[in-house]
DNA sequence: CCGCTAATTCGAGTTCCATGGAATTACCAT
DNA sequence: ATGGTAATTCCATGGAACTCGAATTAGCGG
């Protein structure tokens, strides 16, 4: 990982909205959730929110996928593994590729 | 971990700057390094540095400890470490307290 | 006490960021 | 095509962050 792309994307992250926004999609889990349904959690008024949806695509650490007219919106796992490991100076450690993936 | 400390820290190393700082001293391990030396290798003005510095130990991810005219500067591994869980949403999965620690 | 080195604080300029109302695009249903 | 909902882009405005030279404080050695 370079130090440029973990740098943007810990600065993305480093936002008190943009933050709440990705870990209610890491808490979401690979279904995700349309925008209209963050904003709805997140309470921000809809450009706001869209500003900032587009950092975090930006950066790499969410993902959208069209389903008619609403956007779903996914945090992306191997993107923050990645970039946890980078922290930890490529100290791997056995995470799980997705979110709370209990037992099995 | 609190959602605002964790916002706090994430932007603090969202900047090629001070994540430089962060990641020599994670790599420098429990020892640490006197500013000087941090000085020479990330190559900034003094002045810089420090203000990049105080941020990191305002929001707790380094410390510092004065040794004489020398303050030597180490990364808080447990505050990095809380902040790795808290993104990944409280998944614990044993990582080591400190930097890389091959062996016993 | 005086000088020396280490490091921080002061001060100022520039740039970048966050916010949100209004206008706009995208897509589907009838 | 028309209406309707979803979401984005446009635009303006405070405000905060980054940078760094100069001045300052902290602590040792002689």
């Amino acid at each position: 990982m370079e130090l440029e792309l973990a740098a943007r994307q810990l600065e993305a992250l480093g936002n008190l909205t943009r933050l709440k926004v990705f870990r209610t999609l890491v808490r979401a889990g690979h279904d995700g959730l349309p925008v209209g349904a963050l904003q709805q959690r997140v309470d921000v008024p809809a450009s706001t929110l869209s500003h900032h949806l587009r950092r975090l695509i930006h950066t790499g650490l969410v993902v959208q996928e069209r389903q008619a007219t609403t956007l779903i919106c996914r945090a992306a796992y191997p993107a923050m593994n990645a970039l946890i490991d980078f922290l930890d100076e490529g100290e791997h450690r056995g995470r799980s590729a997705g979110p709370a993936s209990m037992s099995t």
